[in-house]
DNA sequence: GATTAGCACTCAGCAGTTACGAGTGCTAAT
DNA sequence: ATTAGCACTCGTAACTGCTGAGTGCTAATC
């Protein structure tokens, strides 16, 4: 256990490192303390901590740098809740007033928000709808040749695709179709939506329109494996360049590039568990190995969505966690 | 008008520059002379070619860089068209058996790909779809208070909207409505579908089910809205990293900012006139500021989408544009 | 008149040197 | 337990000189 003194100081050398970029030295933190100190006394608590893995040196005429350790202790214990000031609150409420339709779309916007909020680059993941059913399949006759199949779901997702047919197609049939498909869908979950299922209702129906309906469980299928992927969205990725830490171009380079991987950062999100408030991983936390000097703040959505940003591990966890948390909480409205 | 020497010796100063991103030195380019010359003469012909504002020299005791009037000249009659060879071919045509439903979603894949093969960042605008009409406008009930409205154009696209009623609905209304819809707004081009127009057809009907109406008119807007804005993605930001103009961070920076910001970077290509084969704009020509040393191949594709990629000046236009050409050729076979 | 060998000149980049200073660990005094 | 003091470390920045690629010019050659 560490002394409440070592703690401070502890702290004192994040914050520090947070602002400045700088590795900390004794005289600064000793400017920091509540209890004045001599910097010689830090000095020896500071090589105390560093025995004790909360801190390193980068060279041995030079001052201190949080371990991932140090950061996990100031992450966990020391660090302050930043509180946002009204211009901040004031953005956020602007930003989320913004209204957009289509959930996608929604979800990119406010991936791009929260991007512009913090500065960071910032990760979005639509919710899973796993556990949707179906309400509603329809059949839209266009023309003769030329159909539309609507789906609606339990949580007012709406899909839809145009077929063209070879045979022509009679409003009598299109009408049937629709209620062949409602018949046998409703009420199905799109998890529970089986290969034996779907052809178990194809043969049901019995019907010459058996093309529509090949045509509808085709859909079908797509929109179920479509659903299952969460969709992952990146914003902000220039975000990264101004950090020091990425001066270094191959290794911005390198993150850069595994980040519009969304398929590689699809990986990274299936592990947190949903209905956290916020979720901190730092360096090697992250077990990406491109991500083990970075941190990732990240909270939920709505139900499964997930919004992250990434930074440096000496990012201002306290302040960008307090605006993603706020911005995230403000999200949650649109979901109810 | 420049002697054929010149012009060899030029060529041979820009294929030379763009492979290695240093400056060229008369010796280097007296090597590759189809005719051989010592060093002496080629160095009085750089002069000269320097005078004359094709080539620059970063400083004395260096070699010689070409200008942008020097790449103009290039692009313009001493490139040699670059012949793909078959596992590009290959490649390329693998990429486009992959399929896509939705437009958006294609275009994005398409951009994807074409960073990919072409290692530059690249710039993807959908056709605008000014000219479309309405083939179909249709109202689904789902259930006593919620129906989906459906939009079909006469070139397939399909937009869609939930609606949740305060009154409940019938059947029969539903069909009223659906019927109503499409007896106004049938054969009318998105473009076309002015207030004045939206209101007569409001007010037209006459019935208790205006509530849709409204719900339908207001959607009928936003799809006009949407269908007039251009989508504008980017894909393969990372790899301007790769180029050595780009190691100042600062400046990587900058353009990643810009090419990020997709408003922007409409404005830029709205100027772009359709159905050009290839189109090459470099450094200044690109009249936004961010741009001015970096070069822009364009193509078009289906009716009035572009597909771009961007690199520095000394970007391997040959090479670059001779796949991205085959690239758009594939995919105007999705147009059809 | 065009070409070229030869030569003096330029200058970025690199390696080596030095000086500086921020920061350390240790010791001995408080 | 704290701290003043001090020798030590080492990265950084500034300066140096050197090297070599590349130039422009001149005078000889074709």
């Amino acid at each position: 256990m560490l002394s409440d003194r070592k703690k401070e100081i502890l702290k004192a050398v994040v914050d520090d490192y947070i602002m400045t970029a700088e590795p900390v030295g004794s005289k600064a933190v000793s400017r920091r303390l509540s209890v004045p100190v001599s910097s010689a006394t830090v000095r020896n608590e500071m090589a105390d901590l560093e025995n004790m893995g909360y801190l390193e040196q980068p060279h041995t005429s030079a001052g201190r740098v949080p371990s991932n350790k140090g950061y996990r202790l100031y992450v966990d214990e020391l660090m302050e809740r930043y509180r946002l000031n009204i211009s901040e609150i004031d953005r956020i409420e602007k930003a989320l007033s913004i209204r957009v339709n289509e959930l996608d779309k929604l979800i990119i916007e406010a991936g791009r928000m929260v991007s512009e909020l913090t500065n960071h680059p910032t990760i979005t993941v639509t919710p899973s709808r796993s556990e949707e059913k179906i309400r509603r399949f329809e059949v839209i006759k266009v023309d003769e040749h030329t159909i539309v199949l609507v789906l609606v779901t339990t949580s007012d997702m709406i899909k839809n695709r145009i077929c063209h047919l070879t045979s022509p197609l009679t409003d009598f049939d299109a009408a049937a179709a629709s209620k062949a498909l409602n018949d046998n869908f409703t009420g199905i979950s799109l998890e529970g939506l089986t290969q034996e299922q779907i052809t178990a209702a194809e043969f049901a129906t019995g019907q010459t329109i058996t093309e529509i309906l090949i045509a509808a469980i085709d859909f079908a299928e797509e929109v179920i494996s479509a659903s299952g992927r969460r969709q992952i969205y990146l914003e902000g990725a220039p975000n990264i360049l101004r950090f020091p830490e990425y001066r270094d171009i191959d290794r911005a380079y390198e993150l850069m590039d595994f980040l519009s991987d969304t398929n590689a950062v699809g990986e990274l999100t299936a592990l947190s568990e949903s209905e956290i408030e916020i979720k901190i991983t730092i360096g090697e936390e992250n077990l990406e190995p491109v991500l083990t000097d970075s941190s990732i703040i990240m909270t939920s959505y709505g139900s499964g969505g997930l919004i992250g940003v990434l930074g440096p591990t000496r990012m201002d966890y306290a302040r960008v966690s307090a605006r993603l948390r706020r911005f995230a909480e403000g999200l949650e409205r649109y979901f109810k």
